[in-house]
DNA sequence: TCAGTTAATGAATAAATATTCATAGCGAGG
DNA sequence: CCTCGCTATGAATATTTATTCATTAACTGA
């Protein structure tokens, strides 16, 4: 058969299939073939470029970048909020509710769910998720100690409460501080049947929701008492540490720094954390850049949220 | 949920589907949902309008050009050639192999024939189609009589042989001149056993390729000597007719044009060429635009084979 | 608060599409 | 002229997608 007809056949096959939503046997009627015949016409023209399929992302939705970035962090997800503004107000609410919205559609009643604390995003996430209890998990898991020791604010506990009551989960708390003054106070913390209790849940997690740490201390956690001092951040960041998650310092590549500060830390560890299926992390803004980058690169999340400017900013340090 | 982030899934959706080409099912397992729900998601983003998809025609194809003619002419299928020039030479020829493709794609070996002649288009046809018969037919009707009576060319005779040979059908001749000089003659003519019996398949037919004439006799037709006289034919005009299908004229519209010289024609009647399944036209040349136009209009075909100049001029007159 | 209504969901099923397989035509090389 | 391998084809089948249906959740107006 002449090329050119058979070009001719390609493109009517296409226009009736895509365009005029005929059905493939009644193509092959009317172009006197078989429907297989058909189906072979219309892969070809897939295949040479006669018929072009485009998405155009609805404003506010960023799926190009989000594509990027999970290829080139290699991670299993991302998701990039759109946000009024750059400030750190704005992109918290933003990724907060973001990842609320993103646990309501993918969090099973069975999961197990580790929660860090010590991050704005977090809660912002926990009051998010609507108070009726249509999504549930089976337990929520304080990932790290949290006690502030000379404020009563009990935040950490106040989170983990919160979004077990919210997802209709049992809590497990830790009840302790996150960062004990020598790693025999740790020891002894760890000792305790609370936390023995909690950490032991550790290994079964199915989910962990983390916010991701940079070596300068935010605002949130400085108020709370409880965290390194500058000499210690300094030491930290002399070994190449740039950020942590549950404060397990890792450099600019995500590879993890070991530390004698590690020894004073009660939360999960760094080989515990990786074991967990599914690590969602939830951070934003400018100076986090860096300290997400390699979280994802050292392969201690599979889960990004975030909002568009780091997103864009993300994408960027990705392609030099 | 919140409908940014509804849209969000929607797009990731119809992204995974159409850009990654992922299965629903699998998309359904990332997303968290059935995949019945995917599909809902799937056809929420095409009536959103948020995949576009475009066919763009290959160079020398015109499926926008035949799908407008189809629809503003009436018929079930136009196809429209790319020609080199618009030369009645060039025309002629692509027509006639366009028309050979569409009939050895289309025609099945039940198929009955029915042939006009006088009509350089059938013959450009009849002489692309392959000589070794894997396109056949069962029989292949002489619509018109076409014996020349001053030359021995025995024009349409010879058409319909080649065709029935090239089909590997059996023909079925006039032996008589088209036009008989009374309408005594003309009977005569039709009382002849082989005019009969031909005639007898008039009604059986479910294929005929015709040409679509003119009031100005074409050359091809003058020289054959058989035609009407410049007195006749400007009669005919007076009547309102413009062109004629097997010399069954008709005016702008299609209506058919009674006519006393309507008795002196040895062709297929008028009610049986309607009665046709399915009569393809094939025609081009801008002097022919409009019995081109008028034949569609008056259901005196169903297909079109014509050229991409003829097809221009036809859209844009079908338009005012 | 509660019945009545509407909307959303996924399992089951129906419909549509892709693939497999057996066959038949065609060209190259004996 | 024949045989081999290649391609093209449609019927049968497997896979994938759309729809139906029953259930549940959410909303509305007493």
């Amino acid at each position: 058969m002449k090329p050119e007809y058979e070009l001719r056949l390609v493109t009517k096959a296409a226009h009736l299939y895509w365009v005029e939503q005929v059905r493939q046997v009644d193509i092959a009627a009317r172009l006197s073939l078989s429907q297989a015949g058909v189906s072979r016409l219309l892969r070809r023209a897939q295949k040479e470029g006669i018929v072009s399929i485009s998405i155009k992302p609805p404003e506010g939705t960023y799926h190009l970048l989000e594509e990027e970035l999970a290829s080139k962090l290699g991670l299993d997800e991302v998701v990039v909020t759109s946000c009024p503004d750059n400030s750190d107000n704005a992109i918290v609410s933003s990724i907060g509710e973001a990842a609320a919205q993103y646990l309501a559609s993918t969090l099973r009643e069975s999961d197990r769910v580790g929660i860090s604390s010590w991050s704005s995003a977090l809660v912002a996430l926990s009051e998010h998720l609507p108070a009726k209890g249509q999504i549930k998990a089976e337990r929520v898991v304080q990932l790290m100690g949290g006690m502030s020791h000379d404020r009563a604010e009990h935040l950490a506990e106040n989170l983990t409460l919160q979004l077990a009551n919210r997802l209709a989960a049992r809590p497990a708390f830790m009840h302790v501080a996150g960062i004990a003054s020598t790693s025999d106070a740790r020891k002894v913390f760890c000792e305790e049947p609370y936390v023995r209790e909690t950490m032991a849940l550790f290994d079964d997690l199915t989910v962990a929701l983390v916010g991701i740490g940079t070596l300068a201390p935010s605002q949130f956690l400085a108020r709370s008492g409880n965290a390194f001092s500058d000499e210690e951040l300094a030491e930290l960041a002399g070994c190449g540490a740039v950020g942590d998650v549950c404060l397990r310092f890792f450099d600019a590549n995500g590879q993890a720094v070991s530390h004698a500060l590690d020894e004073r830390v009660v939360a999960i560890s760094a080989p515990s954390l990786k074991k967990v299926p599914r690590v969602v992390g939830v951070a934003g803004g400018h100076q986090k850049v860096a300290s997400i980058r390699a979280a994802a690169l050292g392969g201690w999340i599979q889960v990004l949220i975030t909002d568009c400017f780091t997103a864009e900013a993300l994408a960027e340090k990705a392609s030099l």
